[in-house]
DNA sequence: CACGAGACCTGTTCGC
DNA sequence: TGCGAACAGGTCTCGT
């Protein structure tokens, strides 16, 4: 699940706490067990159980769709993948059921690592660069430009959907926000990047932003059986909503598979134009209407 | 470099 | 109702 909103949202939540559960920052950790080995990616299980114990929590970030814990010596980095999560339970109550390494807190709380499909991964290191290394630009930070952007499509030929999914392109986007960008930007996933406009790419850039900072002011979205407490799945714009009427235009929003990924569409909103077709209509439409454009206009019927 | 298939896993939902 | 298939928020590796 978890995309870059919804790591965020657990971060903000492990550092500040909530009503019912403290912060984790400056908690000591008293104790690590772990009931799937598998969870752990380095070092070994020994190790990890010995250089772990009596780390204090100094800070809690995020990087891409990573958490990163920093601690005393060391940092601990945690992907929840597909099915993971990250919470604060008191150690008076049961685990859950899918709790698959969990950390004692001191005498009432543990931290509790979850993740029904085990895919989700954890790191001890005292170098978290060398995992990090590979990762793209924050699409949220002052230094992801348009103009940063664009020089990174610049030259590329893949279709934009599968790119914006790869993580050394741009870090933190995962299905449903590539979904919902290029719904709002009105533009087809399998778009090749190279026939993308210099207005497209843009759109495309504001829209990734927009909704991810949607994600996070609506707390993420919880899908399926999974309730994360946040809300953004009932804003969805084409995400999962086969056959439902696209809130723009009214047109049935369509499934298709994009690289080997569930992806929704509509029909109507991001045609995928034969390579002249595109062209065409862009600079017939210039020449109509030479600043206004179409999307723009959609944009702003779009703003919720 | 771009793309697809398969692997890693388990749980839920869908279709017959 | 039961049962197998399809599908799921991600990423890695391998082959073409």
């Amino acid at each position: 699940m978890p995309e870059l909103p919804e790591v965020e949202t657990i971060c903000t939540v492990l550092r500040r706490g909530t009503q019912e559960t403290p912060s984790v920052v400056g908690k000591c950790i008293t104790g690590a067990h772990l009931l799937w080995t598998g969870t752990l990616a380095e070092p070994s299980v020994r190790t990890f159980r010995s250089r772990i114990r009596g780390q204090r929590i100094r800070e809690v970030s995020r990087r891409g769709k990573y958490i990163r814990i920093d601690l005393t010596s060391r940092t601990m980095l945690i992907h929840l993948r597909m099915s993971g999560n990250m919470m604060v339970v008191p150690r008076t109550e049961s685990l859950p059921r899918f709790c698959r390494v969990y950390f004692d807190l001191g005498k009432r709380w543990r931290l509790v690592f979850s993740d029904s499909r085990k895919f989700g991964r954890v790191w001890l290191t005292r170098d978290p660069d060398r995992v990090l290394n590979g990762l793209g630009p924050e699409p949220l930070s002052s230094a992801f430009t348009t103009r940063v952007f664009a020089s990174r499509l610049f030259g590329r030929s893949r279709q934009i959907k599968p790119l914006l999914l790869d993580q050394t392109f741009i870090a933190g986007v995962g299905n449903i926000y590539a979904d919902e960008s290029l719904h709002l930007a009105g533009i087809h996933p399998q778009t090749s990047c190279a026939l993308l406009s210099p207005e497209q790419v843009r759109l495309l850039w504001r829209s990734v932003r927009r909704v991810l900072r949607e994600g996070i002011r609506r707390q993420g979205a919880s899908i399926d059986w999974i309730y994360r407490g946040g809300d953004f799945q009932n804003h969805f714009r084409v995400y999962q909503r086969t056959g439902d009427r696209c809130r723009r235009c009214g047109a049935a929003i369509e499934r298709l598979v994009v690289g080997q990924r569930g992806t929704h569409i509509c029909p109507q909103c991001q045609p995928l134009l034969p390579p002249g077709a595109a062209r065409a209509t862009l600079s017939s439409r210039k020449t109509r209407r030479p600043r206004g454009s179409r999307q723009i206009v959609c944009l702003r019927g779009d703003v919720i």
